[in-house]
DNA sequence: GAGATGTGTCAGTTTTCTTTGACAGGTGTT
DNA sequence: AACACCTGTCAAAGAAAACTGACACATCTC
């Protein structure tokens, strides 16, 4: 019953979560998703009694530090529903993985275009 | 060799942390400490290329989520330096950690009136 | 059609965080 | 005394995040 080892994440991506779930909304929102199940925005935002846009923002800043993913379905009558659900994800916080996950810091971290060009 | 089990983080606590090394510089001084050892702000700025001030209020927002101490002291000749260390810490970063933790969340988490009040 | 539900985005305000330069104080050395 | 090092704090500027209201667009139901 033991798992693969999970691979140390880089820097950024250890960065991008920690950023994530630092705050208490998203913090709010994964604990919803995770016990709740998957859910759509709307609801999930009267459950969580934010507005949705906020609440969008919040998913959007989750799913790009892969904590969340979201899914765009079409409910039998053909509605659009945006369901979310949480990625599985564990991580070892300790200083260990922080010293490690600190030597691959991109200091940019701006700039969408590096990986395209370079 | 098992540890004693790590009691759950309240939410206030695990978002402090989560917040606190949910920046580069917080990472990277986290980093500093616990790879090469204690060290004295003034010293660490210079390693780390960063202001004095901006490493102070750095190390205030670590030592407030509990992630490193400092301690005044006066070195043989009275002068004195404030050195900082890590404090061993350990969480298991899960959406069930996560889960359980945002149930104690704090809407406030300003005033630090409240505990003296109530 | 009107009203309820779902999706998304945008602009502008407010708030918080980050950063810097300047200041004040201390001790020890040349 | 002048210099190098240590400590700390403050105010102001700059940058980034958070938040809100309004808009546009769909589908289903009454």
């Amino acid at each position: 019953m033991t798992r693969d080892p999970v691979p140390d994440p880089t820097g950024d991506e250890l960065l991008a979560v920690l950023a994530a779930l630092g705050n208490p909304h998203r913090l709010r929102i994964v604990a919803a998703l995770s016990e709740g199940g998957r859910n759509y925005v709307s609801r999930l935002a009267r459950e969580l009694r934010i507005g949705r846009p906020l609440l969008h923002m919040h998913l959007q800043r989750l799913e790009a530090a892969g904590l969340v993913t979201g899914t765009l379905e079409l409910s039998e009558g053909g509605k659009a529903m945006k369901y979310y659900e949480v990625t599985p994800f564990s991580f070892a916080l300790t200083p260990d993985l922080v010293a490690k996950a600190a030597r691959t810091i991109t200091d940019q971290e701006k700039e969408t275009v590096k990986e395209s060009a370079e």
